[in-house]
DNA sequence: TACATATATACGAATATACGCAAATAAATA
DNA sequence: TATTTATTTGCGTATATTCGTATATATGTA
């Protein structure tokens, strides 16, 4: 139960939510999450580090950028991060990061 | 997204997880709750205060006791819970929780 | 090498959280 | 009414969390 403990306690801040949500679409660079969060660089850092921590997202240097991928491999928080984007219509400030995502022109480049 | 990143908070703690999953199952009186969870009173009384404080349970007043009722109508809050409870042979302490639930025996009487 | 860009981290301040213990309140009963 | 049982609450302590700002580190490029 710690381990889930854990992950709604990563879950209870909005910023944390809002990365994994985005991780949950697509691996991105740390700038490329400030840019559509519309948040400090040094707050988005922050919390990939709690976030990598705890082994829920992993990072992967790519050149210049460092980008980060969901790595949740447990069932229970898969559906519980599939429940909530399933019903994103429901969260403003999530519905309007997916969209700023998806309306992303310019990305960082990816290697692989 | 604020009331969902509550519910986070409040399910981000074990004493509270393990509370709206016995409510889950059935209203419970604080007097039972500390029994089949094994902890002190003002421990669990606290908790409760927090989770009526944020709308999550209910109580009402039945002669002596005060039973607490489960009291989520949002429907992603609902799935989660049902997902834990679903999966609860992977969560010791939430299994041992529903088992003694389960065995108990003596109840404090409802009137309804 | 010097500089720009991307990312991480240190630090201090403000705030929140959980807990144990003791005491207060409320209802039921003798 | 006095006592017992059920529940809540006050208080002090220890600890955790988040944030902004400034700075450090690492990589790429001129």
């Amino acid at each position: 139960m710690d381990k889930l403990v854990e992950f709604f306690k990563v879950l209870s801040d909005g910023t944390r939510l809002r990365i994994l949500v985005l991780l949950f679409h697509k691996e991105l660079c740390v700038c490329e999450m400030c840019e559509i969060m519309e948040e400090t660089q040094p707050k988005i850092s922050r919390h990939l580090a709690k976030l990598r921590d705890v082994g829920f997202v992993r990072d992967e240097r790519q050149g210049q950028w460092i980008f980060y991928y969901l790595n949740l491999d447990d069932i229970v928080m898969k559906r519980i991060i599939e429940t909530i984007v399933s019903n994103k219509e429901r969260y403003p400030v999530l519905q309007k990061d997916i969209q700023r995502f998806c309306l992303k022109t310019k990305w960082c480049e990816r290697k692989n």
